[in-house]
DNA sequence: CAAATTTTGTGACGATTATCACAGGTAAAA
DNA sequence: TTTTACCTGTGATAATCGTCACAAAATTTG
């Protein structure tokens, strides 16, 4: 009797692990974790775990300027769009596409207020990693450990690319530069979004894209 | 009689030591490492046994534009510029002063030839971290491998900052920033060295510096 | 110390860009 | 569908910035 109990134990257990892991699989963080890095699948169930899926509407808020904080975002469908406040007019600093993780380093980092916000740009699912959970975990695993590090290091390239782009070209390159470079950024954010992130006026770019097509 | 040698033999060891990490303690590169993070004297003995020093006079060339970055260098004592040649001009992307990292990430990371070069500012001090040598103490110590981490989000907070530059400020409002929050930097870069690392002709700067003092 | 080299300042001018104002379009909401 | 809100295009104008040319100053080198 004892051991039936156990059977059917392991089996509910087992089939809830294998349903969790075949639902894992399936979404982009898998496949970016798994992309970026050698992983074994304790160590994925262990990221998983702490792993809060959350939802938002265009217009959202998921970080205001101000808060601490605390969070590491992974984007699984939709985007984001992380802005400053300058005396009343908003300046986008970053978009974050689904299969894109960001947050807020400085304040994460340091318990200090935030200096940005972030809000969804679209309907968005994402994935929020707690800070002392993921600190946690790199304590435990140096596999995770590891992984943040790559992350890391693919986010301060990218920034570095992106900071060149105004040391390098003017204006006009940088839109021509996301034509050819990030295509999807120009169909999927708004003119107006776009030109605080380009550094120009929105009127400027809007003459800029009629005389380049 | 076989004591003694013993003795002298473990006494020659012990000073060399000592010797060794006195002068270790003395470096910047000691100090900048354990402000960072939490280390044990193995793990710091680990890492200076793969740090290379080596000696540049001004104008001398750490990396150049096409080959493959190998290393992660600390500047221990003058600065290193960081520039990508556009058509025959040189854009400076990074000055990078004693105690801090520098490195062409991007390079480093897929062995992929640079698109940078880094070059003495003045005459310069540095110790060489080899990537593969890194990765590897970064396989055996966990603390080590927390040590790249944590450098990499200090180096990504820093380059955050440096884009908002851009996106918010205007030409002169970026020369006030430096004056307010990075004044060596006005002190030590030269007038013409500066001004493409902000984005704007010499000519423009030297006007900004004249109204704004 | 003097010559050579590099760096900086300045004027003139043209090109680019920001700003203001408003009209027309487009998309979302009622 | 109609209303409402937001986004885009466009003209006029002023401010800013880049470019060219050259002189002055400062620094380095012989």
């Amino acid at each position: 009797m004892h051991d039936r109990i156990t059977r059917v134990l392991r089996y509910v257990q087992y089939s809830w692990r294998t349903q969790n892991m075949t639902d894992n699989s399936k979404t982009l963080l898998y496949k970016k974790i798994t992309d970026l890095t050698e992983i074994s699948v304790s160590s994925l169930d262990k990221l998983f775990e702490i792993a809060t899926q959350r939802h938002y509407k265009k217009g959202e808020t998921i970080l205001k300027q101000g808060q601490i904080c605390k969070t590491i975002t992974f984007v699984e469908s939709g985007y984001l769009r992380t802005f400053i406040d300058k005396e009343g007019t908003e300046i986008n600093t970053d978009f974050s596409f689904e299969g894109s993780f960001t947050t807020n380093l400085k304040s994460l980092r340091s318990a200090s207020s935030s200096d940005t916000s972030i809000q969804a740009g679209e309907t968005t699912t994402i994935y929020e990693f707690d800070k002392d959970r993921l600190l946690e975990l790199y304590n435990l695993s140096a596999e995770i450990e590891s992984f943040g590090r790559k992350l890391l290091e693919q986010l301060l390239i990218a920034q570095e690319e992106h900071t060149n782009l105004f040391k390098i070209y003017s204006p006009t390159e940088r839109y021509q530069y996301l034509q050819t470079n990030k295509p999807e950024i120009l169909q999927r954010i708004s003119l107006s979004q776009l030109s605080s992130y380009l550094g120009i006026a929105r009127e400027t770019l809007s003459r800029i894209r009629k005389n380049k097509e």
